[in-house]
DNA sequence: TCGTCAATAT
DNA sequence: AATATTGACG
């Protein structure tokens, strides 16, 4: 699965063995430097199918995964149930929907937006921006451009945090660290996915041993709706006061997608509200004795 | 390794 | 405002 995500008019250029030309750097791509990011997932939508093309052939150029798709309901869905790192989204005035399910995705996840307009008035770029947009590009966009905001955007992500691949790594190196020595230094890992000459599926790779891959194997946000909440309410008076700990919660919550983690902070967060309360009780009943 | 807490980040 | 992440500590 998961091969099937461009419906978008993908040029045959690169089909099968999946590198285009690289043995002899020609074209643009030797006028990067080497650090170029490369192998970023990219999703561009817009209206128009013809700039759609454009847009996408420039990004391959820049050994970008591209995914391209003119229609809103779709653009959305695959934002929503597919990891991308970059996501290129026409901004049209008009509807607020839009502008609501952006800003939402754009912080649920980790993605970098960048809009694409013809409109350069102020307002539209500030309405989009503040809408959490990393960037706001104007039409016609020359590949100069793209690729200086490529590269300012990927260094903005870096510093945020996580690029491409990483987390994946962190799994799968299953060996056992001998050394204890490093122990206080467990950030920096940012290798970059190196592109190995001989690698024959060089894209799609790390999410494959990524367990969860039948629903959404995505890292979202978890929402504590009502009903996730009475679940791990259950959880937790099942459990008992004493037991109640993050992994067995966990556990007897059976729901997908959470993590131990997820299930600790809300833990935590919980305990102390119900603390709280209990604090407030007590002076109330303080407060009503006094009074009589 | 796990659980808790507090502080801080997103 | 709600959640996540991190670091310290037992």
């Amino acid at each position: 699965m998961a091969e099937t995500l461009d419906h978008g008019g993908v040029p045959a250029s690169d089909d099968g063995g999946g590198r285009p030309s690289r043995d002899h750097p020609n074209n643009i791509s030797d006028m990067f430097p080497s650090n170029f990011p490369e192998g970023l997932r990219v999703l561009v939508f817009d209206e128009d199918p013809a700039y759609l093309l454009i847009l996408e052939r420039h990004l391959q150029e820049f050994q970008y995964q591209v995914t391209t798709c003119n229609e809103e309901g779709v653009a959305i869905s695959l934002l929503r149930n597919n990891k991308f790192d970059i996501a290129m989204i026409q901004a049209n005035n008009s509807n607020g929907d839009r502008i609501r399910c952006i800003s939402e995705i754009g912080s649920e996840m980790d993605l970098a937006i960048i809009m694409i307009s013809k409109d350069d008035s102020i307002q539209s770029v500030v309405k989009w921006m503040s809408t959490g947009a990393i960037d706001y590009l104007i039409k016609p966009i020359r590949p100069d451009d793209l690729r200086i905001i490529f590269k300012h955007v990927v260094k903005k992500m870096l510093g945020r945090r996580s690029l491409v691949t990483v987390e994946a790594e962190e799994k799968a190196a299953g060996e056992k660290s001998s050394s204890v020595g490093d122990s206080t230094i467990r950030n920096p890992n940012k290798r970059q996915r190196s592109s190995s000459p001989n690698a024959e599926v060089n894209e799609e790779d790390h999410n494959d041993h990524d367990r969860v891959c039948a629903s959404s194997s995505k890292k979202r946000r978890v929402v504590w709706d009502g009903e996730l909440h009475k679940k791990f309410l259950d959880a937790v008076n099942f459990l008992g006061h004493h037991k109640a700990v993050p992994k067995k919660i966990l556990e007897i919550m059976n729901v997908e997608n959470i993590s131990r983690e997820n299930v600790a902070s809300h833990l935590q967060v919980t305990f102390l509200i119900v603390c709280i309360l209990h604090i407030i009780i007590l002076f109330n009943n303080q407060y009503i004795k006094s009074v009589h």
